[in-house]
DNA sequence: ATTCTGGTTCATTTATTACTGAACTTAATG
DNA sequence: CATTAAGTTCAGTAATAAATGAACCAGAAT
């Protein structure tokens, strides 16, 4: 197995827990090592060793969710892929979305516990603000970053 | 369906999203919104509608990886079961372990696309860094929401 | 108009994972 | 020491998801 072999299923793998198909994960990880833009259906197909169904499906996939992008070569009937750059800034925001998931499902809960006086109460309110706290402070770093970068030396 | 049956199906789900097996969440569900730490495997086997078998896995895998505890009463054969709260802190730290990994991913992909100076490897190099400032910033969160908590008025 | 190319569709197969339920273990109780 | 109670183990089953591969379709080339 090549070095570029072992990348791609470990970016299969990193994507599937994500959860997508592995297949998915493993065109992901072709398209970030990938050295051009013009990467065609057969060069996905032959490298992973896949179906046409599988590559069709999974591509298709991926363009629904904005992770690669499509572009065409006039002359040539074949249709071309390359990684969506954004995808990859995004997963970022996307587990923090699933953060704030979790907060949401730690106040219903709270709900529940309906003794007020009761430490667990208490120990969970804590946490839920601790929540609250990251929902708010982790948008703020993305434009902290963007001001260092822009900034004019 | 009750409120509280729907809460534990959606817990459920969300860890399953997580990488559990959905009993295993349904567990968690139960035990954020029980109002008592005395959970008894007859309890959960009962209210979950589910198998002996099913509830003693997951009890232990949950035991395992930190996510619930469990106690013993005087007097009494049972075990019983509560939710460990620092596990609910640590769904944030652990999304974070899933970027870091996801940031070593990109710098690895970078290795493989040779030439320097294509606007791919730029482009991929400006993620990167994005990744590291926020890997670096990250943990600056919980210490500033402990400063704040921790404060004398 | 026929062939070829690029890609899609979908029924079937394969793989994975989790749940069930019954037999079993261990230890406490009468 | 026989019984019961609490929990474990594991073989079989069910459920889900994804890959295969062959048939199919649309448009371009000959």
């Amino acid at each position: 197995m090549t070095a570029k072999e072992k990348y791609i299923e470990d970016v299969g793998m990193f994507y599937e827990n994500y959860g997508l198909p592995k297949m998915a994960g493993r065109i992901l990880g072709y398209l970030i090592s990938s050295e051009t833009d013009n990467n065609s259906f057969d060069d996905l197909k032959n490298t992973l060793k896949a179906s046409k169904g599988s590559i069709s499906g999974n591509i298709n996939l991926l363009l629904s969710q904005n992770m690669i992008e499509k572009h065409m070569i006039s002359g040539d009937r074949k249709s071309y892929y390359k990684i969506a750059l954004i995808s990859l800034e995004n997963i970022m925001t996307s587990k923090l979305k699933s953060v704030i998931q979790f907060k949401m499902i730690l106040a219903k809960g709270l709900e529940f516990d309906l003794s007020n006086g009761n430490s667990k109460k208490q120990s969970l309110s804590e946490i839920l603000n601790y929540y609250e706290f990251l929902e708010s402070e982790i948008p703020k770093l993305k434009v902290k970053w963007e001001l260092k970068n822009n900034r004019i030396d």
